[in-house]
RNA sequence: GGACGGGUGGCCGAGUGGCUUAAGGCGCACGCCUGGAAAGCGUGUGGGCAUGCGAAUGUCUCGUGGGUUCAAAUCCCACCCCGUCCGCCA
């Protein structure tokens, strides 16, 4: 959520990067919240001298009673400040309801290091590793992984549904392994505490986070209950601040969390499907940061370098992307993407996105901490980022350590939670 | 899911319509006292919103949301959460 305050003077600057995001219906709905604002100010100016004048006098009833003298005059006068205070009060409420529902589907206001432009206008950031060469033509993971008999979309399917896939064997060992080597390097190299949260979450943690309202479409809702499978670990590891003012001597503060992910992928039907390349249902090992405003720009990079970390670990090539504000998420500020190369769909995959939200998530999740001595609370930065998720990881590992006949290499770091070194035909 | 009991400030806890500016205690901060400390004494101590350069003032806030009333922590309705017991259950 924006901070109007930060708008009511002017504010070209971030009037200019909101426009970079290139929909120019955000910067009427910015203008509409602003006009909202200068009548709810004005509705409260009204009410609340009306409010003080009927405290007053209703003191002043109570002590003539006491005393055992009439207050009827009084009493005459307040009923109809009561009524007058009663229509006000739902004027403003009706304008402050109004508000608030147009500031949630305001996006945040890019970073000034992000440049404009749209999907693919992006800005490769670094590489790293070597693409891997082969005296063999490589194939894709779906073939793979099913000669391996670790993957099974087959029956995946016929369980859920397509996009749904089933792991078996040493596959669901390799799944499996991946997310404790994750959560074993940044808990014992990185700092982070690990959290095992909540899979489904309310409406207000989706809120919160940015999710809703406007992409409900994208969500798994479940019916009776109206709780959401999550998509994406950041919604329950962000919220568990929600409504808290902390300490500010406490932070940075460092989750890491694996969590399935369940995205309904509404729109995408038919669009980069194959395989496990997008899919409904994905593990994902996933890091989240609280910090002071002022650290959130240098916490972003090591936040990023906690992620590339991994993929530095299970040798694969990647690299950075900055992405421009035209492919900028909802509530992202600034977003670096890291991509491996995948030698069989010969692609760069997104396995993980970086981002701060500056304080954009925490006023609408209300997540504040006290400045050091006194001072009023302020609203914390948020940052979260893949490291990394898995179902793409996969199909890097597969298809970059596939052999001439069949079988696969892991990297060495792997071994021991997979507990071979090769998967192979059986 | 059913029955009963609860939810008050950082914490404990009093408060069944106006004398409550939420008693009292603990904690915390500052001051006095002291060679220094403890004890003691005194003062202060939540958050949101609005106005204001600020000091400050007003308003809202006793689980949440409605309602009754000139006036609600207190009365009414709905919901949420916690506890205990019962039922069901991995």
């Amino acid at each position: 959520m924006l901070d109007l305050r930060a708008f009511r003077s002017g504010a070209e600057d971030a009037r200019e990067r909101l426009a970079r995001r290139g929909d120019p219906e955000v910067l009427d709905a910015l203008d509409r919240a602003l006009a909202m604002d200068a009548r709810r100010r004005e509705f409260i100016a009204e009410v609340e001298v009306l409010k003080a004048r009927r405290n007053d006098v209703s003191k002043e009833i109570g002590n003539r009673k006491r005393e055992g003298e009439d207050a009827a005059d009084l009493i005459a006068d307040m009923q109809e400040v009561a009524d007058r205070i009663r229509a006000l009060d739902a004027e403003l409420q009706a304008v402050e309801s109004g508000l608030q529902d147009d500031l949630l589907k305001i996006p945040n206001v890019p970073d000034d290091r992000v440049p404009a432009g749209g999907e693919g206008e992006f800005e490769v950031v670094q590489e790293w590793g070597d693409r891997p060469a082969f005296d063999f033509e490589p194939r894709p993971h779906w073939d793979v992984g099913s000669e391996l008999g670790i993957l099974d979309l087959e029956r995946g399917a016929r369980i859920a549904g397509s996009g749904f896939p089933l792991l078996m064997g040493a596959g669901a060992r390799l799944n499996r392994g991946l997310i404790a080597f994750m959560l074993d390097l940044h808990t014992r190299e990185h700092g982070y505490t690990e959290v095992a949260p909540p899979f489904l979450t309310n409406r207000d943690c989706l809120i919160g986070t940015g999710q809703l309202p406007k992409f409900e479409d994208d969500q798994y809702r479940t019916d009776p209950d109206d709780l959401f499978l999550v998509p994406t670990a950041e919604v329950p590891v962000t919220n568990l601040h929600r409504d808290e003012i902390l300490d500010g001597q406490d932070l940075p503060l460092a989750y890491v969390a694996y969590t399935p992910c369940f995205r309904r992928e509404a729109g995408a039907a038919g669009r980069d499907t194959r395989g496990l390349l997008r899919v409904h249902q994905f593990d994902k090992v996933e890091l989240v940061r609280f910090t002071r405003p002022e650290d959130s720009a240098a916490e972003l990079e090591l936040l990023t370098r906690h992620a590339e970390t991994v993929l530095e670990k299970l040798e694969l090539p990647y690299r950075r992307i900055l992405l421009p504000a035209g492919d900028l998420g909802f509530s992202n500020a600034i977003t670096y993407d890291l991509e491996v190369w995948s030698a069989g769909v010969q692609r760069w995959l997104e396995v993980s996105s970086c981002s701060s939200y500056t304080a954009f998530q925490a006023r609408r999740a209300d997540i504040r901490f006290r400045p050091d001595g006194k001072g009023k609370p302020a609203a914390v930065h948020t940052l979260n980022g893949s490291a990394v998720a898995l179902a793409r990881t996969l199909v890097a590992l597969l298809e970059n350590n596939q052999q001439a006949d069949g079988s696969v290499l892991l990297p060495e770091v792997l071994h021991d939670y997979v507990r071979q070194e090769r998967l192979t035909i059986s």
